[in-house]
DNA sequence: AAGTGGTCTAGACCACTGA
DNA sequence: CAGTGGTCTAGACCACTTG
């Protein structure tokens, strides 16, 4: 770690984060504080701390007020990545995408899925599930329940022209978004809906979402086997 | 959208959310910059830099120089969780966390392997199978391969004594680190290792760690059925 | 060529929190 | 209570990109 050129906050980030895979700073050791390592490498302790923060953020380095800095003994892998909208992951292969309506039912939500939005009892859903494609193939088939309380206009809305997910998207800006995934085998009605065998593996994604406190929809969909995120 | 008491920038932060969500900037619409907004809401420029950079890392806006901030239309649903450390996992629930080293096999890695650890032929490696155990019960399979150039080390570690995992995260941190997610159904020989039913369906994890360009190991992992994530 | 975001600085004060 | 990170400011210059 020397004081060469230009520093960057990205520079010292890499120079600190060097640092740390050479064994230089050992796992829980204290780093010196910011303002020492602003006079070492010959910056401001602002560009220092802004390296600092993107380290503590990935996961590398802990920090404590009054603390300081130490290395993380277990640097935590911090997986972030986007999940894309289903029109633009399929698009994005040179795929054509489609998209079909298979269901769409006015209810009570079951009491699992009335808890997921957070249903008091008296509050009725809407039920659609719907079938993602990729060159005519099925790609992901959803079943998915919106709360009407939050969106009573997607009772109006023709479901069978755009994705329920794409309405959403457009016109109910989320807040909050939980997800979750598993792994599930196909039963008779999915098997068939996905064109695959009864009993194949099948990735799962739970989604809901919120605006504010108000749950807006819960989502599960299931991809056609071979899939991965 | 006002400038009352004192703005930190998540304030800002979340009085820009909020103009967004209730309309006041439609999607794909031209926010003002960054010093008018700074004007507005009477604090300094970088203020609501911080906050319009933290919106943009969000995926809820999208900035170009000279291009303006815009609302994007698609709110990139981007998800970032940690991988837990299998032992902070297990011991978070309140359960024991055990480990058992199934196989250890020094020898060329299939093609498939080499590959993912960019073996150009020669290169020999070290397969490790192993069980992790929530209150003795099988909890996740790995069958993991290390690469022996890049950590000749491990020749010589107890891996009954230490799990491969925790001793690479403590003597071999890595800067880059590549994850998939699958659904598989459980062969006869993984059944038994995870004492569930043949067919079951495992949720599987993949991931290859990387010091620099060389590959260090690559792992896949088989969670027992009912696993979420 | 000009406009807008990105970064750096020097300095100040605040907010936690460990000794 | 004292030390360290967190944030804010005002100003400057740079870098990219669009018109």
């Amino acid at each position: 770690m020397s004081a060469a050129g230009r520093m960057g906050w990205r520079t010292v980030r890499a120079q600190v984060h060097a640092a740390i895979l050479d064994g230089t700073f050992a796992p829980g050791q204290k780093l010196p504080r910011d303002s020492d390592l602003a006079a070492r490498l010959n910056c401001a302790r602002s560009t220092v701390q802004r390296a600092m923060q993107d380290l503590a953020r990935g996961g590398i380095v802990e920090r404590r007020r009054k603390g300081g800095t130490r290395v993380r003994p277990d640097p935590v892998p911090r997986a972030s990545f986007d999940i894309p909208i289903v029109r633009a992951e399929v698009e994005a292969t040179g795929a054509a995408y489609g998209y079909r309506l298979l269901s769409r039912v006015l209810g009570p939500p079951p009491p699992s899925i009335a808890h997921r939005l957070s249903h008091t009892g008296d509050g009725a859903a809407l039920r659609v599930e719907a079938l993602h494609l990729e060159d005519d193939r099925p790609y992901l088939l959803e079943d998915r329940w919106i709360s009407l309380a939050t969106v009573p206009e997607i009772r109006d809305i023709d479901l069978t022209a755009i994705s329920a997910n794409e309405w959403l998207v457009q016109n109910r800006p989320y807040s909050r978004c939980k997800m979750e995934f598993s792994a599930t085998v196909a039963t008779d009605a999915q098997a068939a809906r996905l064109g695959c065998a009864v009993g194949a593996p099948l990735f799962a994604m739970d989604r809901t979402t919120w605006r504010d406190a108000s749950a807006i929809t819960t989502v599960t969909a299931l991809a056609a086997p071979g899939y991965r995120l």
